[in-house]
DNA sequence: ACCATGTCATTGCGGATGCAACGATCATAA
DNA sequence: TTATGATCGTTGCATCCGCAATGACATGGT
């Protein structure tokens, strides 16, 4: 009756995650040096248009701070556009710009590939694995 | 055909890892203030009996310089107790002190107890959660 | 015995990360 | 209007983490 870390889930889901995640940056290493905070804010401005700060900090798990840096790391590279909100002059609106769409349709081929590889990995029990993640991500 | 992050399964998974950790180091925290290095060595110390830093780092999925730090810090606090090989004198064979022994029953109690309430929330799909983890972290 | 190579744990270091200020701006109510 | 409190993005700071280098020790071949 002794607990067994192999088995405890938290621990199995943070290697999983951290495996995939290895594996999914030596992919797209190739197009370009994102970190991760830096591909989200890039992936959620592809098909949010221009929104704030706040707005992918809300959205995409990542700390205010993150989305800042990264933002700005992505404004250096040429890829994103910070401009004022026309009413509200706390906010930062960010788009993308032609550069950085461009760069993103290569990723999202990469990733969408990836994820294709993964479902077929999984085999029928991706449709439980998708359940169970809603389900574990709800739990605020 | 846009790209959405939100059904992104390494994203997904991460998130749901970060959080299901966050749930699991409040229940902890309540017990004692560790790490989660420092957790994964002790739960792994607390049924593997007395062995070196590079046993833990190839079994825990911790960089070797992680397991040294946790536990030195573990040893302070005086849950465990490091001593030399008889033979090899390169290594250190660590083990964890009576104190160390029932900390650990206090929290394998604690994830225990947490494990089964993930599983309830999971229902049937935790089988092929099962599954799908194994698949995931198997492929290094 | 001697040397080259390999393994072990620790330590330094750079970068990433989360949290808590901070200054600037807005909203609300008296 | 003014004052109070909330919200926004940025920055400082302390910590965490991974990688590489280091020094101690062991092993195998000659």
């Amino acid at each position: 009756m002794t607990f067994h870390l192999d088995e405890f889930l938290p621990y199995r889901l943070s290697v999983a995650a951290s495996q995939i995640s290895r594996r999914f940056a030596a992919r797209y290493a190739k197009e370009a040096g994102l970190t991760i905070p830096e591909w989200r804010v890039l992936a959620h401005l592809d098909h949010s248009g221009a929104v704030s700060v706040r707005d992918i900090h809300a959205r995409v798990n990542l700390d205010k701070s993150m989305v800042s840096r990264a933002a700005s790391r992505l404004e250096k590279a040429g890829f994103l556009r910070k401009s004022g909100h026309d009413t509200d002059r706390r906010l930062i609106v960010m788009e993308l710009t032609p550069a950085g769409r461009d760069l993103m349709a290569r990723l999202g081929q990469v990733a969408t590939g990836f994820q294709a590889e993964l479902l077929s990995e999984l085999g029928e029990d991706a449709a439980a694995l998708d359940r169970a993640l809603r389900q574990l991500a709800s739990r605020g």
